[in-house]
DNA sequence: CGCGACCTTGAGTAGGCTCAATGCCGGTGG
DNA sequence: CCACCGGCATTGAGCCTACTCAAGGTCGCG
């Protein structure tokens, strides 16, 4: 009855990334790498003192580990430090729907300081590094740091109209439309974040049931659009990286508007 | 070649809402009627005195006016004081699709404070009443009012959070399951915010066209699943107002979490 | 070598789409 | 007063996109 149920197996590892295994910072926050790229603001000296403050550790999860479980609530926030995770809910049938992907930067679990419980439940795709903070914490950054807060709001903001987009997607788009849009959104944000040796090349440790979960379309379908894009030379794909092949017929196929995929962000 | 390209003619109406025509303060903070609804968090006095002067004026929008239009600018950030709309993005050739609804107390314009232009469009379903703020303004709010900037981002995260269910639904589920599912959502809202006389009765200016638009089926089909459900004396729907007759079946229908939905907000 | 994770491909089905008409108001103008 | 029109709901018919079921195939690993 149910359509496109996702047909996967069981999660292999459903072992739990824990907050108290993590290590008492590694990376300083005024050597953070994720402070050269420019997609980031520079922060105040101040603020930075803050933020170390603010930061109780980091924390190392493997590949295929949870860093946020729908239904628990948890008691941190983390913010991407490097490595990819994806953040996803379940219907109580398994069908699964992706909601998006987390890049180095995202701020995550800011929901949970609104809600009982998470809403959603977040996996590592790769192994991660990401930086703790207590969610207490967040409560003295409102009060002390007016710049710091406006970036929170920035940053939920952000991930809200990329949620836009993607409602757009699976709403009205076509299969090849969809393919079309997510690998160009994915490039882009690999590309925002120097994830790529290349803006057309990107690496990412994703299987087709993780793309068909996230353009709700069932995996053979999605195996299929996806051998159309690679037998007409537009993408290829092989081994979790794929490229791009010609960008021009890609956007096309994907009525995605380039000029607002390339706008600086901030 | 696209599917289920939404086959609506021309707004009728293509006229703007301007904030020009923004009256100059006509309920006073104090006596706002949204503080006395028991989803809104109460006021300090300060927080009061601040918000007085970040208003800016009133402004009131004729059923079927837009509020923003994508890819425009917008100056200004609003607060439904009364009446509904509903934001929505469109692709090049026409499909829609509606995002969410907008219902009293929800802050709007929060996006173009971020991104440059806004990309989505709001337009009103009813004629309404919002409360003008100005963009700076926000930033001044940050800067003085902690506890109203956390609140800012409390809406927001809990905007995208109704979004991740709607993405869920509009990509994992069947279409009864979606149309139930989006009954059961707005007679909450609408119950939240004191909308309805009944939690089960709702009346809300939308015609088929507008749920198929939200659920990403099409028109027909919306029909009949509609159709469905009220041979299924489960809801009933005329004029403009529907009321549902059996919540435990739609719920069922919807794979609907009730527990989960009318946890209080605040 | 066997097994598990993933990708491919074929075949048949069905949920949902398009096209096209019809019916039902409520408003408007002759 | 009535004819007409526009907006909306409804229904029938036929089609097609995307789904399900079911095999393989490949590769890496214990």
């Amino acid at each position: 009855m149910p359509p496109s149920r996702s047909n996967r197996t069981a999660p292999k590892k459903p072992s739990t990334a824990d907050p108290k295994d993590a290590v008492r910072r590694q990376v300083p926050c005024e050597s953070c790498p994720l402070r050269k790229r420019k997609v980031f603001r520079r922060f105040t000296a101040d603020e930075l003192a803050f933020v170390k403050t603010f930061k109780t550790g980091e924390l190392t999860a493997e590949a295929g580990s949870m860093l946020f479980l729908e239904g628990a609530s948890s008691a941190h926030l983390y913010t991407v430090l490097s490595g990819l995770a994806f953040r996803y809910k379940l219907l109580p049938d398994g069908r699964r729907q992706i909601l998006n992907y987390c890049f180095p930067g995202d701020f995550l679990g800011l929901q949970g300081s609104v809600m009982e419980e998470m809403q959603h439940s977040i996996e590592a795709l790769s192994d991660m590094v990401l930086c703790v903070f207590q969610r207490e914490g967040l409560w003295r950054l409102f009060e002390t740091h007016a710049g710091l807060s406006f970036d929170v709001t920035w940053l939920a903001a952000r991930s809200e109209q990329i949620l836009d987009q993607q409602l757009l997607s699976v709403g009205r788009r076509s299969a090849v439309e969809r393919c079309a849009h997510l690998l160009l959104h994915l490039a882009q944000r690999a590309d925002e974040v120097g994830l790529s040796s290349s803006p057309n090349k990107v690496r990412i440790p994703i299987t087709q049931q993780h793309i068909a979960d996230t353009l709700g379309l069932s995996l053979v379908h999605t195996n299929r659009t996806l051998g159309q894009l690679m037998r007409n030379r537009v993408v290829r794909w092989k081994e979790h990286e794929f490229e791009i092949l010609n960008r021009e017929r890609l956007a096309e196929l994907a009525g995605y508007d380039i000029d607002l995929a390339v706008r600086p962000l901030l």
